[in-house]
RNA sequence: GGAGAGGUGGCCGAGUGGUUGAAGGCAGCUGCCUGCUAAGCAGUUGUGCCCCUUCAAAGGGUACCCAGGGUUCGAAUCCCUGCCUCUCCGCCA
């Protein structure tokens, strides 16, 4: 959500962005009702003033045992008033809010203007595409070859775009969970979290999933509650409605969650192994960190989830996303792709986002700072990182000539000091 | 699921339908004082929004005693609904 005196102030600059956006919004009829907001709140705090001045004297009268009828009847009118106006601007003021969570973030100026993805711009690359004297198999082939991972099952007791881990699969998916908290917590410093996978209607809204992606969310049927779609939600939500102290700054979270997503509208999409499912893993870095500081921090919380791909010696880029394919709430954002040599291309595996006040403001996440002035914070968050993408990766590029997986070094302690998936699909 | 208790300022805690932003205490801040620490005295201490200004500050107004409704000239105080917390019972991992 923007800062209403911001878009007051400023309509040029937001009518530009949600052109840069591709979003046809009628911001004059926005600022009009602004205006006529404005208007109401003075007009009904004047009758309350009245009002007050009244109810004074009439204290007054009474304790002076004089007779006070005509005030009193006086006052009904104006109380009358209050009410009727009041209650118009109640609409008003709903409805305007209402728009304002429709509103997108406006992105940062180093942000590339573009339409779409093909504006997205290329910052950097790490390792080389792994080269193989054979040519290798999706994961999904090896998945189903190995006994790791069983589709036709997860299709039997949930439907598709689900999958079992079995076996190693399982293990693997266990180590790699385990050696991305781990870093995360043991070496960058991060504070490890485990919040509740259904979360009520204000998280979504706080984090800005809601209200335009409700029909992206598995929900309850007789309670109110969403499956969380990252650890995102939960996670930046523990502190709405919070005043933190600056020296909490910047606070660092990292999660370990399922996600659940109901893809809606991805029919026939990606349809083959496991890099698009309704439920699947990720381990999420949440940052809360002063505005003057957020950039900054951005860029490490970027380090933070490459750290993870470099350790598992795989090969990716950076782009740095355009406005046309940035998120709804998102200032700027980072996409991290990794490469998988089975489907010969690369998947998004992270994706990192500076909101700067964006959510802070919808979910009232503030902070005091040195001049004693309640500010609020900015939020970050990205990926550090998603199984689901990661798991093919290792799977397909570490795949060996006769049909087994090596394991990459820094997961060995984790399955038990083996190397190797061996073609039979045991650790060996 | 059943029964009961309760939700007031940074914290503890009082509160009568009418100068209540809210007694009192603690903590914090500012002065004064005492030759260190402590004690004492006085003052001060929230947030949102609107207006007016503005580089900013100050100022004026209004709202906020869990949330949303209602009664009333007037509600922290009365009524209704919801949410949350606690205790006991039941059930359960």
């Amino acid at each position: 959500m923007l800062d209403r005196r911001f878009i007051r102030d400023n309509p040029e600059q937001i009518k530009q962005m949600l052109a840069d956006r591709g979003l046809a919004y009628d911001l004059d009829a926005f600022l009009a009702r602004e205006a006529r907001r404005r208007d109401l709140i003075t007009h009904v705090e004047t009758l309350q003033a009245q009002r007050n001045e009244a109810s004074e004297k009439i204290s007054r009268m009474k304790k002076n045992k004089e007779d006070a009828a005509a005030e009193i009847s006086a006052m009904r009118e104006v109380g009358e008033n209050i009410k009727r106006f009041s209650e118009e601007l109640k609409i008003l003021e709903e409805g305007i809010e209402a728009e304002l969570l429709q509103i997108p973030n406006l992105p940062h100026a180093s942000v590339p203007r573009g339409p779409d993805a093909a504006a997205n711009r290329e910052v950097r690359t790490w390792g080389q595409k792994p080269v193989f004297m054979f040519t290798p198999c999706p994961h999904w082939e090896l998945g189903e070859a190995l006994g790791m991972l069983d589709a036709a099952r997860a299709a039997k007791i949930a439907g598709a775009r689900f999958v079992v881990y079995r076996d190693v699969g399982a293990r693997l998916e266990r180590a790699l969970i385990q050696f991305m908290l781990d870093t995360q917590t043991q070496r960058a410093g991060y504070m490890e979290i485990f919040p509740p996978l259904l979360v009520n209607r204000d998280a979504m809204i706080g984090t800005g999933q809601l209200p335009k992606l409700e029909n992206d969310m598995f929900k309850t049927k007789d309670d109110d509650f969403y499956l969380i779609p990252t650890a995102e939600v939960p996670v930046t939500n523990l502190h709405r409605q919070e005043v933190l102290s600056k020296e909490q700054l910047p606070i660092k979270y990292a999660a370990y969650t399922p996600c659940f997503r109901r893809e809606a509208g991805s029919y026939g999409k990606d349809t083959k192994g496991i890099v698009r499912q309704h439920q699947f893993n990720k381990v999420e870095l949440v940052k809360i960190t002063q505005p003057d500081e957020s950039y900054k921090e951005l860029e490490a919380l970027v380090q933070d989830a490459e750290n993870i791909l470099q350790a598992l010696q795989l090969h990716y880029r950076v782009v740095v996303l355009s406005t046309g394919d940035m998120s709804f709430a998102s200032a700027k954002g980072y996409d991290l792709e990794v490469w998988h040599a089975g489907s010969a291309r690369y998947w998004e595996v992270s994706s990192c986002s500076n909101f700067e006040a964006f959510q802070a403001r919808r979910a009232n996440i503030r902070f005091k700072d040195d001049d004693g002035k309640i500010k609020f914070c900015h939020t970050l968050n990205g990926s550090g990182l998603a199984t689901s993408r990661l798991l093919p990766a290792i799977m397909e590029n570490y795949q060996t000539k006769d049909g087994g997986i090596q394991i990459p070094e820094v997961l060995v302690p984790y399955l038990g000091g083996k190397h190797m998936i061996t073609p039979n699909g045991k650790l060996g």
